[in-house]
DNA sequence: TCGATATTTCAACGATACTGGAAGTATGGA
DNA sequence: TCCATACTTCCAGTATCGTTGAAATATCGA
């Protein structure tokens, strides 16, 4: 990753708003939420959330697709991986104790995920 | 991590300039670099980039030290290795793909840290 | 103590970002 | 075809950010 992405992915989430949005996303998984429904639970004005919305769409963070009236936001996974793996090697590079520690949060990730697996199949 | 907490330490580093001197900390390491020797090689007028060490520094990100005339910064990992498990644990939550490219990334980073340290020792 | 060096603080400005009212566009149903 | 719904775009006001010249502070050596 470039470092002028990195810096428009970083920017998009540096806004409690916009982070907000982005985590309430993450949560609602590849199913995505309603522009509507995202303002209704944020109580934030339709018109600012489009705002919110277009920042983190034009970072690649989330992606769009309509349903009908609606409009159903997604988190983009593949921007964010890259951004974390970017932020691991090309801005901590060589520290153990950061990787240490992020490869034990990977590997709960993983386990949680796993454990989802096996109580939805 | 809180959200708060979160969005100041990405705003610290959505910018090219404050990004490209935690870089330069990174690979500095321990011994660090002196506020005038970032301000050369960065040909960043001394205040402006003042006025950056101090963003970095007060989100947790950077630390310094006088010794004699100048200045020594450090980057601190503690805070940068909180927000990366904070990205993929309260951001990514659950997905494999993230979790799996980032411990691959994780594993790169402590493998070249035991050959550099094999190195020179 | 004085001057040189290293860095920060202050004040002011221009630029950019954020918000929300009003108007515009797209879709579906009557 | 017309209306309601769901969003977006446009625009203007306000707030915040980023940079810089000038002045202040801290340290060291003579």
């Amino acid at each position: 990753m470039e470092i002028k992405t990195a810096v428009t992915s970083l920017s998009a989430l540096a806004h409690e708003g916009r982070l907000t949005v982005f985590r309430a996303l993450v949560r609602a998984g590849q199913s995505g939420m309603a522009a509507g429904r995202i303002a209704d639970e944020s109580g934030t004005p339709a018109n600012t959330l489009s705002a919110q919305l277009n920042i983190l769409s034009q970072a690649g963070l989330i992606t769009s697709e309509r349903q009908g009236r609606s409009i159903i936001y997604s988190a983009c996974f593949d921007q964010m991986s890259d951004l974390i793996v970017f932020l691991m090697e090309d801005c901590c590079a060589g520290e153990a104790c950061v990787a240490t520690s992020v490869e034990a949060a990977a590997n709960r990730v993983l386990c949680c995920t796993t454990e989802n697996k096996e109580l939805t199949q």
